[in-house]
Order: C-alpha cells, then structure tokens, then sequence
DNA sequence: CCGCTTGCGTTGGTGTCACTAACGATATAG
DNA sequence: CTATATCGTTAGTGACACCAACGCAAGCGG
C-alpha cells in the first residue's frame, strides 16, 4: 500500500480519512523508518525488545521473554541466536527446570542497548516530526488505548482476567 | 508481534509506550479486523480502494488507478481481475493509447460499493471502540499529518518538505 | 513407580503485504 | 528512424505474524 510515488494525483478523502488505512500507513513508514535506522546499526526491532525486557526483568526464560516482549516463541529462537552470537546476551539451561533457557544480559548487552536506545530515539523524531510535543503524547495515548482494548482473545487467561 | 497471549507478565513501559511499536500493533489489528469483516463478504481492502477511487475519479487507467490508491501496480493487476470476474469493474483498451486499460465501476460495482462502506464503518467503530467521537477525530487527523509528512521520496519533489 | 498432561525450546512452514526487476507492447521525442 | 519512456503484466523477494508438530523435561494422580 504504503504510497509510493505520487504526481499529485487525488486521493480520495474517504481512503485518505480511514482510520485503519491511515494506522497501515503510518505503521509501514514508522517501521521502515526504525528499522533501516536500527539496520545501519547491525541491528533490529526484536533485538531491542528483548534487549529491554531483559534489562527490566532480569535473566528470564525464552517463553517469559516471549510474554514480555510480544515476540512470538518461534520467532525469539532466531532473536536470542543473533544476539549471543554478538555476545550481547548469554543462553545458559536452567539447572532448576531443564526444559528452559535462561537469558541473560551481558554488559556489552547493556551497553549496546544504551545505543539502540539513542538510534531509537531519533527514529521515532524523526517519525513524529510533523507534532508537537503535545501531539505526541497524545497520539501515543490514543494508540495505547486501542492496543491496550484490543489485546485479548488467544489465551485462556485466568479466571480472574477480565 | 501483535501480542498473542500475556498471562499478566509485564511488558516494560519503554515498549509499550513507543510510537512505532504502537503503530505496528495497532495496525496489525486494524487489518486484522477490516480484512476479517470483509473476508466474510468475499471482499479486499484493495477491493474497495480501488472501487472508492474509480467512483471518485470516473474511468481511469490502471496506473492513474494506482496513483490514486496507493496500491502498486504490479498488485492492481490481481485486483482489477478479481473485480473484473465479479463484474463490479470492466477492463476495456483505450483506443487513444492502446498501452492502457480503461477501469470503469458498474453498475453494480457502484451497489457493492455501498455495501462495503457500510462494513468498513463497522469495522472501523470495532477498532476505535475505545475512544470517543472527539478522541476518534484526534487520531485520524493526528496519523493524517504523520502520513501525509512522510508521503514523499520517490519522485521528483524535495525530499524533506517539512 | 508409571502414565498422563503440561510447558519449554526448536524446526519448518503458511499467508499477507509492500515492493523490485524485467519484459513485450505501445507511444513519443529527437 | 532510433532512442527513450510509459503501460500492463509476470515473477520473485524479504519482512512479518503466526501455526503445527516435535522431542524433551517436569509435575501430578493414582
């Protein structure tokens, strides 16, 4: 979808006002622009999701992290490979449960997250540059609301969910 | 990403709270919710952009079609097939440049149409549940500048209006 | 202790989507 | 007439979200 090109061709108010359009449009542009950002740094969206959980959560196992960071467990199998192959992250079984692995952030890790977090940053100026300050936090609001409401229905979640 | 499952584990706010990770998630659902509702009725979001677009715009070529839509040209081809074996679309050589197709909406294209737009409001209530009709008007005109910024690149034009 | 169920990490695969590359046919410029 | 550009089309790519199934380990009931 994205755009594109465009000669200055009309599009129509009813496509250009469409909310859900509007959110693909948006998100196509926000990722691209993280991830050739992240890209030039030998980096990517996943790395720095882990990266951050990690350093909140302390070592977790692989399907913690999965909770944490919404990355699916067969896609953070890949993740956690490229980030100990770069010794940001270290993959230890866990003596307690033998099934897991234990995730840990190095300190190269956290150094490197300081960095991603730079390199971030500048993504998401660069991304809301057309807002004022004010506009972001409310933009960043509304888009919580949304997700935060639409974030149920695959698991069976305890009873007290809800 | 789109969040699966969470048992109540704690997502870090630095990622729930960043505007491109915000984007991707909320507008995963959205396409989720759009592309559902009109799957049920044998339909595409490209389905309606390009039908919105041919009843704004009279008949138009394939790559005006394109321009207005934003959908690429190389995907508009299965779109006006799937449209065409419908019959809600006609595909007929333009005389004066016969390099061209004429896309023109039929009659009951134009029905169908109305059809489709009621879906989509419903979807798109679905999708803003959350919000009130003020905070509805925010987003989409908040995500409008977003898009709209960032709506350059490709061809000639200064790169970074701003 | 044994079998059953559940959770873990891992592999391989699926469908959608935006986008690129290249081609034959046609139109237009030099 | 030759060169260049545009149009529709085909095929293919890479990112992404997600599913299915497996082997293994743990925990539980009997």
């Amino acid at each position: 979808m994205t755009t594109g090109e465009n000669g200055g061709a009309a599009v129509p108010a009813r496509l250009r006002e469409l909310p859900s359009r509007l959110l693909g449009q948006a998100s196509t542009h926000a990722q691209r622009l993280v991830t050739e950002a992240l890209g030039r740094a030998d980096a990517h969206k996943w790395h720095y999701a882990a990266m951050v959980a990690l350093e909140e959560s302390g070592p977790v196992s692989q399907a913690a992290l999965s909770d944490r960071t919404g990355i699916h467990r067969s896609d953070l199998v890949a993740v956690i490979n490229e980030l100990a192959e770069r010794e940001l992250v270290e993959r230890a079984p866990d003596p307690d449960d033998r099934r897991r692995n234990v995730i840990t952030l190095t300190p190269l890790g956290r150094r490197r997250l300081r960095r991603l977090e730079q390199i971030l940053d500048t993504a998401q100026d660069e991304l809301l540059s057309p807002l004022s300050a004010a506009e972001r936090a409310q933009l960043t609001r509304l888009l919580g609301r949304i997700v935060e409401h639409h974030a149920y229905g695959a698991s069976a979640m305890g009873p007290d969910g809800q």
